[in-house]
DNA sequence: ATACTCATATTACATCCGTAATATAGCGAT
DNA sequence: ATCGCTATATTACGGATGTAATATGAGTAT
């Protein structure tokens, strides 16, 4: 019931790059490890902001050891599924059908999966 | 590629229920007409903001008559295929699958739909 | 000890966004 | 001519966001 939607809706483009390397990484990981990561160019004190405010949103867990460690509260899986409903409720205003629609004619889909979800789309659209 | 790509990307939530009642309906319409669909409570101060920033932004069309009519020059589709193809590179950082995975999983999705997309999950993972 | 580097904290700052107050100009009722 | 309403324009303003400068304190190399 939307009760922990706050934080995962909250978390901005810039932090989802932080995001995704702490997802990616299965274990804390130290703000070092992040800003080797990091593809974006970033200051590391920027880095740095990004992690406060994720922290104080509540989508990391700070631990204390030599250095702090790092780990998500906010699960990929969970972001994911955020996103993704904000996605339909917003823009398709509730109608999957439609984001399916998008996805088929989408260039930036590739080969294979465009196949099979057309498909599928022609399968659907026969007993509609 | 990617020339227009600016102007959709950068409607913005608030903005977003303004197009949606332009594309919904199909002619131009004027300042009044907007308000009156709008269901946000916003004030009509508000509203004249919004409308000022998309015609700005080049999202929408203004034709002066008697009074201002509007009318999308970003269509619906496109604006949809673009933040489609933005959630699946910002969140799923390409992977369509994932979208489809995260669709199943959906809470926020009805019904029959979800039944139909689950025999053609099952169907792509049984030859991969 | 000194000078440097690195982790962390505090503060800054321009732009955007949602929301709106204020101002002006035209039209219709009196 | 005057009052009031409506359409449009200009300006405002707090919070979020992306980016970062500055400060401080601990550890390391010399």
């Amino acid at each position: 019931m939307g009760f922990v939607m706050t934080a995962k809706e909250k978390i901005t483009d810039a932090e989802l790059e932080i995001m995704q390397i702490v997802w990616d990484s299965g274990h804390p990981i130290t703000f070092r490890e992040i800003c080797e990561e990091l593809q974006t160019g970033a200051k590391k004190v920027t880095v740095q902001t990004l992690i406060s405010r994720l922290v104080e949103k509540g989508a990391l867990r700070q631990e204390k050891r030599d250095v702090y460690f790092y780990s998500p509260i906010v699960t990929r899986q969970e972001y994911e599924q955020t996103k993704t409903e904000e996605l339909i409720r917003k823009v398709y205003r509730g109608d999957v059908k439609k984001l399916f629609a998008a996805l088929l004619d989408s260039e930036s889909i590739p080969d294979s999966d465009l196949e099979n979800l057309r498909r599928y789309w022609q399968e659907v659209n026969n007993d509609a």
